[in-house]
DNA sequence: AAGAATTCAAATGTATACACTAGAATACAA
DNA sequence: TTGTATTCTAGTGTATACATTTGAATTCTT
């Protein structure tokens, strides 16, 4: 008996073209988990994909290695291949890991960043005040904010490891950034991390971030585990 | 024209069982890139290496695609598959990253290690004292050192990054603990953190693997670019 | 009915044939 | 010679058939 992925076949125009599809797979797949179409624990099948999707196994597979290495599949014991699931003690340890990197991401960005790369936080700033209230322009937005500080770090092992952790951040659910408290909030700590990069204060962006990350931590905790005292 | 691997062709004995395949390339290729026996910039050829080992396309595809997530593995442009190149630029930004995490995880180490890991962290130190003058065993050793302590701060997605911030390091060449001074310096190092750990001070372990991966590096920045002043 | 042995089948691992693309090589033109 | 068009081909992408494993179902035994 074979569980169906619960996802309409795509049309068969809508498979790529030679040479893409590998790739093509990987989106679709980290597209799906990112809106929670697929959820932590569930179990994917390479056939069932490669049916969905209309292609080989073949450029699933590739897809579910790269998947694999970024932490967003796990292989568990006696039940093959799932999206990773995360617990309160990996929660944590994610949390953690976002604080270090997202700290030295702001604290290289004030040292590194050019002026053109400082200005455009500046404009997102500014682009985050006037989103306010558009909860899904507001998530979208947040990311192409630290997205821009991860850039301005100027140090491609640290964005990359910043990626995954980001991935890995989607399995936790929605952004929090649709509670309109937390939009709030959120707004004036982007500001602060922004303005001390502006300032080319290093110390402080670091600091600034660190909060931010810290913040986020107790409202995710809040959500995820009700029960637990704060 | 296709440029041999210069590696001798496995014994059809020593092809693993079904079920082993992809692992086994992975840890061949991985091995070689680490022995230096496939340098930087050397074009990968997935018919070569399946040939080398024996196996088809299919499991080296998988351990490739590995690589190429962990950064070990890149594309080209006009070149296709290569050993990934490390210019002066990305040896900077692996050590900033190298001393972010490191320092993190002696952090880490000091708070959550238990007396056990403690214990085997003390106990590496003398081993380390012992194995002075042996330069072989060192460069094994020092590897071991930085594992129990990446593992001791019981961080999974720390410790993922610290693994493949670790192989990148690996493509730079020998171990450093190959020179005298070197090893003996790293020795005291060494001993300086584990004691940090020990007595659970996080600032102070903190501090002296950011010390310890400073020294490094410079020394590195010598052996590598010896032209440009220290 | 409980347990052990056996069979079965679903899923992944592996090999291989075929498709496509981009760069190299060749032929041709100016 | 230099540039351009054409062909060729090595290498990767993709599909698919076959191999192996392992958990689940079934049967047999007590």
């Amino acid at each position: 008996m074979r569980r169906s992925l619960d996802i309409a076949r795509v049309s068969s125009r809508d498979v790529p073209r030679h040479g893409a599809r590998g790739a093509h797979v990987y989106r679709k797949l980290r597209d799906a988990i990112q809106k929670g179409e697929l959820k932590p624990g569930q179990r994917i099948m390479e056939v069932e994909v490669a049916d969905w999707l209309r292609v080989s196994r073949t450029p699933v597979r590739d897809a579910i290695r790269r998947l694999e290495a970024e932490g967003m599949l796990e292989h568990e014991p006696r039940n093959g291949l799932v999206i990773a699931r995360i617990d309160r003690q990996a929660v944590m340890e994610l949390y953690v890991m976002r604080e270090t990197l997202e700290s030295t991401a702001a604290q290289l960005c004030a040292r590194h960043a050019s002026d053109m790369e400082v200005l455009d936080l500046i404009e997102l700033i500014g682009g985050e005040r006037r989103l306010q209230g558009d909860y899904d322009a507001l998530a979208r937005h947040n990311r192409l904010f630290h997205e821009a500080i991860h850039r301005g770090a100027h140090n491609r092992y640290l964005e990359k490891s910043l990626y995954t952790v980001s991935d890995s951040m989607g399995l936790l659910g929605e952004s929090q950034m649709r509670l309109p408290h937390r939009a709030k909030t959120a707004l004036a700590e982007h500001a602060e991390i922004a303005l001390a990069i502006q300032r080319h204060d290093p110390e402080a962006a670091a600091q600034a971030a660190r909060k931010h990350v810290q913040t986020a931590q107790r409202e995710r905790l809040k959500r995820l585990f009700p029960e637990s005292a704060a």
